[in-house]
DNA sequence: TGTACATCAGTGAACGCGCGTTCACTGATGTAC
DNA sequence: TGTACATCAGTGAACGCGCGTTCACTGATGTAC
């Protein structure tokens, strides 16, 4: 493992457990195992190792179109939902924090490369109902940009109130995602 | 206006416009336009300003319970959603800033007033619609908490998507928020 | 094989700056007699 | 009515501290002859 990427794993730990604003250089350093000057050798600055863990950090979904035709589609999207829900209990206490720091923010959307950032979840869950709507297992009056949009977004804020709560996991994941998968309109 | 209101004005405008990083006692005394000596007057420290602006400052629902049982509950409905864009839009910088510092969201957690909070919006869909299907306006069998929780979820993740794209409104909000009421499963 | 030099990963200690906070104060307004 | 004092809203200037950043350096490893 390169001094680089210590140092961005570092940083992703230090933001997720004191949050962005106690992300100093010696906190960054010390999780690193390094002096606070052995940061300086890989990156210009400070925002630069943030950049980095936005960029190279973001954890992607499993492209849910292989279960397309597959099992039940039912059952598919409850799973790619508690998939969801734990993508974004991970990623929301560094992606909310952003939101702290307007100048970065812009300089993470500037720097965004196109298929990552914050839609692509709700892009593959679309593409997935497309292909079950092609293979005719879900009508084809639904609209699949906006129960993608729904399911996301309840997963999205659900971790939210876990971030919220303190947890690192929605409560009642399983039962919760039946919920919501079933308060679909689907047929 | 009392020097406290104008303080905790100064502060949720200041948050919104520059986040909470540059959020200093400097900016908040210059936008409220007192000394910053003036702010120790009223509060204890600078995280006290920020506690009373998410305590003080939260915008809230207009209460959908009054439309129960009038027009059409898909009117209604994306009318309730249209609104709680706008509400989520307003609050999201301000919300999400608060996990940059863990701090900062434990202790607002802990001053949490019942029914005020992040879940209150849910509550209130909630209820409007359990009025609808007490009227028989709506199937029953619906789930109401977890529909409440798809449409608030996806309302609060297009703010979030406003608010990345630098935007001060969810774009094609009317068109949008049709589409996600008619992709639940209501009838 | 030895030797002289170059490269490289890494650091201790200091730097200036801007932050949150406090202090001693000022001038205007109210109040008692 | 005047006068002496109390209260109040508000401030300029300084404080110490921790931050991001830089500097001059060290010791280990590689390389040429």
């Amino acid at each position: 493992m390169t001094a680089r990427e210590r140092i961005i794993d570092a940083a992703a730990i230090v933001v997720r457990r004191n949050g962005l604003v106690a992300a100093t250089t010696k906190a960054i350093a010390l999780e690193a195992g390094y002096s606070e000057a052995m940061l300086y050798k890989t990156f210009a600055d400070k925002r630069e190792i943030y950049l980095a863990v936005l960029r190279e950090r973001g954890s992607v979904l499993e492209n849910p179109a292989d279960l397309v035709g597959r099992r039940d589609v039912e059952e598919n999207l409850v799973d790619i939902t508690r998939q969801l829900m734990r993508l974004y209990v991970e990623s929301f206490p560094v992606t909310a924090s952003v939101f702290a720091s307007p100048e970065l923010l812009s300089a993470w959307r500037e720097g965004m490369t196109a298929g990552r950032g914050p839609r692509s979840p709700i892009k593959l869950v679309e593409r997935y109902l497309d292909g079950e709507i092609e293979l005719g297992r879900i009508d084809r009056e639904i609209d699949a940009f906006a129960s993608a949009s729904l399911l996301c977004g309840a997963a999205f804020q659900h971790a939210f109130f876990a971030g919220f709560d303190g947890l690192r996991a929605v409560p009642d994941e399983r039962d919760l995602a039946g919920r919501l998968v079933k308060s679909l309109a689907l047929s």
